[in-house]
DNA sequence: GCCTGTGAATAAATTCACAGCG
DNA sequence: CGCTGTGAATTTATTCACAGGC
């Protein structure tokens, strides 16, 4: 029997809200670092791009850490969410794959600044084995397992070409990861218990272009949309 | 007060379907590639990872392009995905900040592949202006208005580090572009009528850390977690 | 008076389940 | 029959609006 992955749900934290909470979280770091010592639901709202009413609603899932009257207090909140998403902890995190994307994410500072600490790099290019990259000196793809399983790596990011990526899944999965990040344009297959999120570089750009083509037609309806559609 | 105008869903596409639209298309490339000449919804969902009622509710939203008792045509539904993208149409776009994310993202063949057209590449530090990249010279700042202009840009990607990225959206809104991919780790602030896109590389990260860690504890509550909770 | 926290209302998205066409 | 397309039911998310604490 495969353990079920419990939902955000269970705990009442509703999947849009974690996914608003890393925005959230990166809001108040700036306002921090300006700082601030107390912001209003109003002015984080602004500051994270929502409404205030879904941002009060988003925090009060995680318990009541406002003051009625005073808002919110920053450093207490940017804890609170920090530990709700498992960012206190320390994460050690492997990036397969150190073509362009994969050399960006091992620079990126917003890993390190988050807990994640970027354990390995390992690629299958000989011509790329060796090269030391944020400090880290690249492996070959043959340790993947080693890697793994010596320096407690739970999370993997997978930013190699779309052809090797299920490949490189199915090993990591088999040495006991169950938590994805998975930069290659492929979709891939996972038992359940194994967490895979995607991130597609071209996926923001294809939903601009919807947008701006409706832009340009300034948004009246073409005849072939009537087809069958009456008020 | 009377309700004015529902008239028609008119073509009026869920947000939800036009996310998921850029999936359902590259699993169809997919398909097409391996010599897949017509797919069930049942099938093309799988490949997509969602639910096969969710790709024929979204797919109905385009159209009627299926046939009852066999499927949908995999090249005609690619035709018909792609021009409700607008991707039918070469899309012109620059990148501004040439580091390693904004290198990845100009090498990245999902871009080209799929009507994107990258035309120029900017950046502020002289010690990149000039060099070489997915045959583009990366060009001046300075330049950035002129770019937009003469090569006629619509989408503008900023890949600049926080600080710069507000400065240089305001710019490009000057020049006339209603559209920006943002990969800076900063919410935007622009006027109505412009249309901002964001992928922060860790938001994901920071979501599969959240399920991880309720992985780890097998789902069980924290004593920390109980505070102000009854159940 | 100000601002949070939250039930209630509304809207959006998902899923069900099946009529109906090929 | 098989599979699409789609109303209806259900679930999830957002927004409203205000009670209640500071």
């Amino acid at each position: 029997m495969i353990r079920r992955i419990p939902s955000a749900r269970e705990r009442g934290i509703p999947d849009a809200t974690v996914a608003r909470l890393p925005v959230y979280l990166r809001a108040l770091n700036g306002l921090a670092e300006r700082g601030t010592a107390t912001v209003s639901s109003e002015d984080l709202a602004l500051a994270a791009g929502v409404n205030s009413a879904k941002l009060r609603k988003d925090l009060s899932h995680l318990g009541s850490y406002g003051t009625r009257g005073v808002g919110y207090d920053v450093q207490y909140l940017i804890y609170q969410i920090s530990r709700e998403l498992g960012l206190t902890q320390d994460w050690a995190v492997a990036i397969v794959g150190v073509g362009n994307l994969g050399r960006a994410l091992a620079n990126y500072g917003g890993f390190v600044s988050r807990g994640f600490r970027v354990a390995g790099l390992l690629d299958a290019d000989p011509g790329v084995v060796g090269d030391r990259i944020a400090g880290l000196v690249v492996e070959h793809i043959d340790g993947l397992e080693s890697v793994i399983l010596n320096r407690g790596v739970s999370i993997v990011v997978i930013a190699t070409p779309a052809a090797a990526a299920q490949q490189v899944a199915d090993r990591v999965i088999a040495a006991g990861v169950t938590s994805i990040l998975n930069f290659a344009p492929v979709v891939l297959t996972v038992p359940d218990g194994v967490d895979v999120r995607k991130v597609d570089l071209s996926i923001e750009l294809q939903i601009l272009a919807f947008h701006e083509q409706r832009k340009v037609t300034g948004g009246a309806m073409l005849p072939e949309d009537w087809a069958g559609e009456v008020g």
